[in-house]
DNA sequence: GAGCATTTGTCCGTATGTATT
DNA sequence: CAATACATACGGACAAATGCT
């Protein structure tokens, strides 16, 4: 068996006390680890270091370490393209923030994939979304403007896009396609996470067709911070 | 404008150098960092240790600090079930070795996604796949044994097991289902990828059908390593 | 708002261990 | 075996963010 470094070792030990411990609950301070284990601040910060690579906690500076926990989020044709209830269908509670709501003009990529002409206008809703109160994802999401005029009024009563869509517009949506991918965050997108930029994040680009008339309803570019959700990604094909 | 930490600086400075070098190039050690930039080897470390983080160099103990380079994996139902396709259709040079081939029974979750009753036996192919000489996969992958009796045979001649299932087996092998997630990888999976067990890495689930006749013709755990390849899931509905 | 203690972030210098070449 | 390079560790110091008084 392969001799550890000691930083290892109080990871490990940690690693073990924290599995027994809720989500949110506060870690002991460096300065606890390396009197708790008679070794330097250094060795200390780099087992809490370890924890944070294995995505066993979250540290806040001048505020502490805390015990996080990752939700699985699946991502599937069956599924609905329901923030809200992907997470609740985790066991996690979903909550989401509007940062902001205007009007932009569809360009390129964005304006083909809604079968929209080119410079046509349509809602721009920005938005922060938080699993169990803790920061989870950044979001733009655009919507045609003929199909909900009011969408400012509608998203500060009803958190779920998916609802308010079903309901205020009569559409049923589901995920027409969609593209996961893993890599660093744009400066703009890591504020949105409170994240540093030098750090991977998901990045979830989906688009929403009505299922019973396959008419785009919304496109979705939604970052994630990894240490919130797993994601995980099914793929069907025509059988199964 | 925030004011960046040194370390910080001298990363971005490194970051750019290295953007025009090819991949495996060396990378200046801790010690001449720190002299050119005249800081400790500690803030020099930390440097490249943040460089490691945004997967731009690969470390190797004892020998020295080496140029990375990510190829775009694309996993989607339109594309061949191939790893040795999808590496070249990205840029990259694949290769695959061998670890071992035997014939094992298949269980539970397993033998259903085969179609195959419990405990009948099949090939087990275990393989460490390269992209341009760096490793980068490894994968356990289950052939039913009445499809190719003689495999091990066959995977010595060939490399790629799309290649021998159409041309020995006259199967059209097509991804029917998969299942993408990124977590912690078990002791075994982190010696076959020669990676730390507590860094996260990409597991790739996934099972390829006949595209004509629809029987199952091959079940895959992947594992793979991010620094060697940046996954991308799309999942396409029945519009597009 | 100001002040203070706590906590993590960064950095210095030095020393020793371990793997590769 | 020797030189090189990364890994771990010690102890000390100050900066910056947070939370409370």
């Amino acid at each position: 068996m392969a001799k550890k470094s000691r930083y290892a070792e109080i990871a490990d030990v940690l690693a073990a006390e924290i599995a027994d411990q809720p989500a949110g609950a506060r870690v002991s301070s460096e300065h606890e680890i390396a009197a708790r284990f008679a070794v330097s601040r250094a060795a200390a910060r780099a087992a809490v270091q370890e924890l944070e690579g294995r995505l066993l906690v979250r540290r806040v500076r001048g505020a502490g370490t805390f015990v996080n926990r990752r939700i699985d989020y699946v991502l599937s044709q069956r599924k609905a393209p329901s923030m809200h209830q992907t997470v609740r269908e985790a066991g996690g509670t979903p909550r989401t923030v509007v940062c902001d709501v205007r009007r932009v003009a569809l360009r390129g990529e964005l304006a083909a994939r809604l079968e929209q002409p080119e410079g046509s206008e349509a809602h721009l809703l920005v938005r922060q979304s938080y699993i169990d109160g803790l920061l989870s994802g950044w979001a733009q999401e655009w919507i045609p403007l003929d199909l909900l005029p009011e969408l400012d009024a509608a998203v500060h009563a009803v958190e779920s896009l998916d609802s308010i869509l079903r309901q205020m517009c009569g559409v049923s949506p589901v995920r027409a396609w969609c593209r996961v991918s893993y890599s660093l965050p744009t400066p703009e997108v890591a504020v949105g996470l409170e994240s540093d930029h030098t750090r991977p994040v998901w990045l979830i680009e989906s688009l929403s067709r009505d299922g019973d008339t396959g008419r785009p309803v919304m496109c979705s570019s939604t970052w994630s911070r990894p240490d919130s959700t797993r994601i995980i990604v099914e793929l069907d094909g025509p059988w199964k």
